[in-house]
DNA sequence: TCTCCTTGTTAGAAGCGTCTAACTTTATAG
DNA sequence: CTATAAAGTTAGACGCTTCTAACAAGGAGA
């Protein structure tokens, strides 16, 4: 409505690879890009300025990728109909993982919002009915093995009726990843990624302050400036502006 | 193998219009094609003369297409697919007609010969297997529209087990139409199409011979030439060579 | 601080599929 | 047989996606 028509396959697809890999390396950087896409560096630079111009992705020269509110929201629905469809690929008709996954990633450009809600419903159905559950897909499995004609209908109304608990909707629990910046005193929090640059990044680098190492917050000032840690057993005081780029996965 | 790589989506569709207009309008005309895939004329010419490097067509500039015995596996092929699809998403999601087509063309060139047969032998046992059948599907359906959380399993066992050989394979019947020399005499036949261009066709048409015509062969001679047809109360004799031109359908 | 390797960008090209505009061929109707 | 309409083709263009080749930036180690 504010702007850009619908995303070409193409886009789609490269938005969906920056969705897996901040969700799976914590940056989505050109080159792991091209090499997901199997496409070469050159093309990636195209599609981030395209992605970049219906703002679905943060995009400047030579700095990490970063999807906006309105890119997170589309990268997620594209990856809900790869997933809907690869799940029925691979727990109705039995496709092998990769072919599963190879034609979802091409089919899910032309799957609408209502034929997915109905193909989630389908599956949820498969699961949850009391009378065929897992059972009733197994026997199709059989009956596409052997050439058993059709299915040996006999221990029917027994079938467990307590599947409905176990109904397995993906949660998806985003990975908790903050800001230092963010932290109360007293948590403890495992570093993850260092997004600063240059000068800086070296200095605290060398500090001890580098991906995996655990901290502890210890104070943190009226206003958030300066914030104290404690790191491989020294103390540290970093200015909030600074304790912005270091990523961090709380511990309990 | 001899020739050409897989075929483009777009090919794919072209394919599969001229296959269709053929069973339907007894001939593909360029206008036509154009017409249904929603193109411009400009873009059938590019597109025919693609298909007839791969030797799927027959293609001579201003003259109609037909498919080489190729082009007919391949379309045959794509329609499978397509069909496959759509009768999926109809049956099963129960998604509306158009949509239903709409998702199935886009989708088809992506689905794998192995795919493809999988899903069939899937819609198959759901018609098939004696104890879920077309009821099965029903209450699906029914757990869609109502809120009702699972199916209300009582009438299990005694359902029709007879329903197996109400399988509904599509046996896609082809079309007979027929040259008019191969008819032998005392045939009866309608006419569908004259092939002929230029001054002969004016010539019969001008005789009564035109589509929708009803003709009765009289006579053939020794080696088929001439054949002699008795039309809308006339005799007409025809040259063998000009009535391999003039298609028809034969009547009981 | 300097150097080199990796990563990223730019420029230019190509293939595909489509379009518009102008032209040619074929069919049809007097 | 001729005039006109319909169908088909050609030429030139554009957008999209990708590529290769050459160049630029950034970072890690000497
Ligand atoms: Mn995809
Ligand atoms: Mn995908
Ligand atoms: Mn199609
Ligand atoms: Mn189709």
């Amino acid at each position: 409505m504010t702007a850009s028509m619908a995303l070409t396959s193409s886009l789609e697809d490269y938005l969906e690879v920056i969705y897996h890999l901040i969700r799976r390396e914590h940056e989505a950087r050109a080159k792991q890009v091209a090499d997901e896409l199997k496409v070469k560096k050159s093309s990636v630079t195209v599609a981030l300025r395209a992605l970049a111009k219906k703002k679905l992705i943060n995009y400047s020269p030579y700095s990490d990728v970063t999807l906006t509110a309105q890119g997170e929201l589309v990268a997620e629905d594209i990856v809900r109909r790869h997933e809907t469809l690869k799940e029925f690929f691979t727990t109705v008709l039995a496709v092998d993982e990769e072919q599963a996954e190879d034609s979802a990633c091409k089919m899910e450009h032309a799957l609408s919002k209502d034929m997915t809600e109905r193909l989630i419903r389908f599956l949820e159905f498969i699961n949850i009915c009391p009378r065929h559950g897992t059972d009733w897909i197994e026997k199709y499995h059989r009956y596409c093995g052997g050439k058993q004609a059709a299915c040996d209908c006999v221990d029917c109304m027994d079938q467990t009726k307590n599947k409905l608990d176990a109904l397995p909707r993906v949660k998806e629990e985003k990975e908790s990843m903050n800001a230092l910046s963010s932290l109360e005193p007293g948590q403890k929090a495992e570093i993850v990624k260092i997004t600063h640059k240059g000068f800086f990044r070296r200095r605290i680098l060398e500090m001890g302050v580098t991906a995996g190492a655990v901290l502890t917050v210890e104070r943190v000032a009226p206003l958030g400036d300066p914030v104290d840690i404690k790191i491989r057993g020294y103390h540290l005081s970093i200015r909030k502006e600074e304790s912005k780029n270091i990523m961090v996965k709380i511990i309990q």
